[in-house]
DNA sequence: TTCGCCAAAATTGTTGACGATTTTGTTTCA
DNA sequence: TGAAACAAAATCGTCAACAATTTTGGCGAA
C-alpha cells in the first residue's frame, strides 16, 4: 500500500507520485472512489494537496472527478484501449520514421543490442525480462525520434491503459508473435527507412490492437 | 478583458474558462508572468480556485509552472510548432481513414457541402470565412471518425498552437493551396478509401509544416 | 408495501491566514 | 569598483475552518 510522505519531498508532490504510483500498480481498483479526505489522511498530507493532485490526475486521464461528487479512479473499457492503442500506433509510426532518420550509429546500436537481448528473453523463455525490455524499446524508439510531443502525449496514452497492457503480456504465446514485430522495427530503423520503420511500427500496434480485441487467451 | 464570475458557475470553472479564453484571444502576453493573487483579483475569485485552474492548464500546456517560481504563459516555438504539427499529421490522418470507413452517406453529404462551401470561399476572396469553415471540416472529420481520444488529443494540441495557425491564416496564398487539399480529403472519404484519406490528411499537414517552416511571407 | 418528503451525515467547494521559498535591493568589506 | 552577505519584499505552498452540495436513512401517507 501507499506510505507517508517521502523525505524532502512536497506535499503535493508527495500526494501526486503516491496516487499514480497506487493507480499504476492497481493498489485501487477501477471505478474505485478517491475520497479527499482518507487519501490526505492516508499519504499524510493536506487535503488541498490532495486535491491539486486529483486535478492534475484528471488532466492525465487517470481518474475522472464529477462536480460535488467526488473523484474515482477511470474505467477504461475495452474499446477505449483500442482506440488508445489506435492513436499509440499513429504516434509510434511517426517516432519510428523519425528515429530512422535521425539516430546516430551509436543509438543505433544500442537498438540492435536491445533487440537480441530480446529475442534472447523469448527464446529462454523469460516474459517478465521481455516486459521490461519491450517498454525499454519503446522508450528509446521514441528518445531517439527527438519528437518529444509525440513521447509525451504516448507517455499519458500508456499511463492509461496500465492494466490491458498488463493482462496482455501475460498471454502465452504473445511474446512470441511480438518479438518478430519488434526486430522487424529496429531492423528498419538500422536500415535508415523511415518508410519500412513507421510501417513496421504500424504493423506490431495493429496486431496488438487485435489482440486487444480477443477475449482473454490461456495465461501462463 | 475577462469580466467577472458568471452567475450560476462554480469558482474555478470560472478562472478556467477566463483564463483559457484571455490565453487563446492573445490578451495575456506568451512568456507572461501569471500572478495568482492579481489573477484572483481579476477574475473576482480566491487563489485555490485560480491555483486549481493553472494546474488544469499546465497539464493542457498552455502555462509552463515553475515551483515556488509561479506560472507563465508558455511560448510555442516554431520548431515546437512544427513537432505538434507533426503529431496532427498523423493524428489527423486517423481520424480521416476511419471517417471513411465510418461516416454514414448523410455525413458525407455534410464534408461534400461544407467542401463546396470553402471552395466558394477562396473564389469569392473570404479568409476568414475560409478559415471559420477550414476549422469546422477538421472538426466534422474528426466526429465522424468516431476516434474520441484522437479528437480529444487534437483539440489539446490546436490550442497550443492558436498564435501560429492565426498567423499562417494571414498568409495571402495559403487559402488557394490548402482548399485543394482539403477536397482531396473529403474526396478520399466521400470515396470510402481509407488510404487515400489518410496520405491526402497527411499531405495537407505536411504542407501546413512546410508553410510554419517558412519566413513569415506577405499577409494580405 | 411503496412512494415522496425531510432531516442528518458525508463529502466536496471555498475562504482567509500562516509558513516557506525565491527574488530583489542594499549594505559592507576586500 | 566589485562581489559577497544580508535584509526586505514578493510570491508560492500549506493549512484548518467554514459553507454549499449531494447522498443516505428514516418517517409518514396513500
Amino acid at each position: 500500500m501507499a506510505d507517508g510522505p517521502r523525505e524532502g519531498e512536497v506535499a503535493k508532490q508527495t500526494a501526486l507520485t503516491a496516487l499514480r504510483q497506487a493507480i499504476a500498480a492497481g493498489d485501487v481498483a477501477p471505478g474505485q472512489r478517491l475520497v479527499e479526505s482518507e487519501l490526505a489522511e492516508m499519504f499524510e498530507v493536506t487535503r488541498a494537496s490532495v486535491r491539486a493532485a486529483l486535478i492534475e490526475l484528471t488532466a492525465d486521464g487517470l481518474v475522472e472527478r464529477i462536480p460535488n461528487r467526488g473523484a474515482r479512479v477511470r474505467v477504461v473499457t475495452v474499446d477505449e484501449a483500442v482506440a488508445i492503442t489506435e492513436c499509440r500506433m499513429v504516434l509510434e509510426g511517426l517516432c519510428a520514421a523519425k528515429a530512422a532518420e535521425l539516430a546516430t550509429d551509436e543509438q543505433i546500436g544500442q537498438l540492435t543490442e536491445l533487440a537480441e537481448r530480446m529475442r534472447q528473453a523469448v527464446e529462454d523463455g523469460e516474459p517478465l525480462k521481455y516486459s521490461v525490455l519491450n517498454r525499454d524499446l519503446h522508450r528509446m524508439v521514441q528518445e531517439y525520434s527527438g519528437q518529444t510531443v509525440a513521447a509525451e502525449l504516448l507517455h499519458r496514452l500508456n499511463a492509461q491503459i496500465v492494466r490491458h497492457q498488463f493482462q496482455l503480456a501475460l498471454r502465452s504465446g504473445r511474446p512470441h508473435v511480438s518479438v518478430t514485430e519488434h526486430l522487424a522495427i529496429v531492423a528498419a530503423i538500422a536500415d535508415r527507412d523511415p518508410v519500412a520503420a513507421e510501417a513496421a511500427a504500424r504493423a506490431h500496434l495493429r496486431s496488438v490492437i487485435d489482440a486487444l480485441r480477443e477475449p482473454v487467451g490461456g495465461n501462463e
